[in-house]
DNA sequence: TAACTTTAATATTGATCACTATGAAATCTC
DNA sequence: GAGATTTCATAGTGATCAATATTAAAGTTA
């Protein structure tokens, strides 16, 4: 595939316009983002992004994932934390500063882009919903891990932990949207995981 | 206005039709429910629906105004809640069971209906905002009441606890979205309030 | 009944949607 | 340079978008 031979070359990097798509759709949604306003924020036709992406559909997951990134790479950094509490905060943490980033969207792009839609894009919304359920997941096994070494009570209910931190994580995207600044959404950060541990 | 004498009566009552346009926002969004998505649920003629309504966006400003409801009334159940944290418990109860209502869509019609969207949609964006940060108003003073009759610590941030009930309320939405059922979504909803009054 | 008022249904409006046919331009191979 | 291959820009495709012009129908008032 990388190794054609002949042909007139392309006249645009394809990681670097994927990234403006991304952008592009991480500020104004899948279905309402046109094809109109990805060419204009890409600096290419919409031939070239027919040839380089397929279509608009491809074109939106391929972002999501330049997005969302790789999955082990999260994995890895709350199995470094001390507690499962700690690897959840240090995740909204990062949540908070980049839903509130100074060259990017506010907020979430897998919260906004496609919250809701059309029958058409019932594909992407489900592509979204995976990709939340895969980062949930990663929190069930850490917290899971830590009961297993007698970190957490055994009366802890991994699903519904993980259940909230991917609630309040797709909230603060809400409140990014809203106007919230990073100093708010790192306070509802701080205090999310404030009740971990506590019993009723 | 309602005085009117003369003329071809309406063939449909306003209220009912007004409904079945927000449950057909609720279910698809604001940008993404087309006219003809609306009439068709509507059981109206576009004609019809502009006369009765105006346009567009101030149909949905209205369908966004019956989902919303009063705000006192809000604001009286959570006065006669015994504790901030009771109140903001019985309100993220709430939101389970209406994100999970058998006869409506999931979610939240705030959360998902304009989450984000093209440069025309700002005002409606703006509008929902409003509506939430009007909800979020009635959760900060409803805390302050309870640190002035020393219910809660003085140290207690009434606005990130704001903060963090709009977060799990609207997360609680992208959870019902992904097929949360009630029950997950109340353990989400008891679980959120459990760390109030715990200090770090 | 005649005049008046308002709504209903049909059929469009120009604009924009996602997407593509066409042919010129740019590169490599030979 | 000739031929093959691929991308480029232009200009469109039919479909759908939100919104309406037009005219018939259904009422009330006098």
């Amino acid at each position: 595939m990388t190794g054609r031979k002949t042909g007139r070359p392309l006249s645009f990097d394809r990681d670097d316009v994927l990234k403006k798509a991304m952008l592009a759709f991480w500020q104004s949604g899948y279905e309402t983002t046109s094809i109109s306003d990805l060419t204009s924020a890409m600096g290419v036709t919409a031939p070239s992004l027919y040839t380089a992406f397929g279509n608009k559909q491809q074109l939106f997951l391929e972002a999501m994932r330049l997005y969302a990134g790789d999955h082990t790479a999260l994995e890895n950094e709350m199995a470094g934390a001390p507690t499962a509490r700690d690897a959840v905060a240090g995740m909204l943490r990062g949540a908070a500063m980049l839903f509130t980033g100074e060259t990017t969207p506010p907020g979430c792009l897998l919260a906004s882009a496609a919250a809701t839609g059309s029958a058409d894009a019932i594909e992407v919304r489900e592509a979204v919903a995976a990709e939340r359920s895969s980062v949930r997941d990663i929190i069930v096994r850490r917290i899971e891990a830590d009961i297993e070494k007698g970190l957490m009570s055994s009366n802890t209910q991994p699903a519904t932990l993980a259940d909230l931190a991917i609630a309040v994580t797709q909230g603060m995207s809400v409140l990014a949207r809203d106007g919230a600044d990073r100093a708010r959404l790192l306070a509802v950060a701080e205090t999310a995981t404030a009740g971990w541990g506590v019993s009723e």
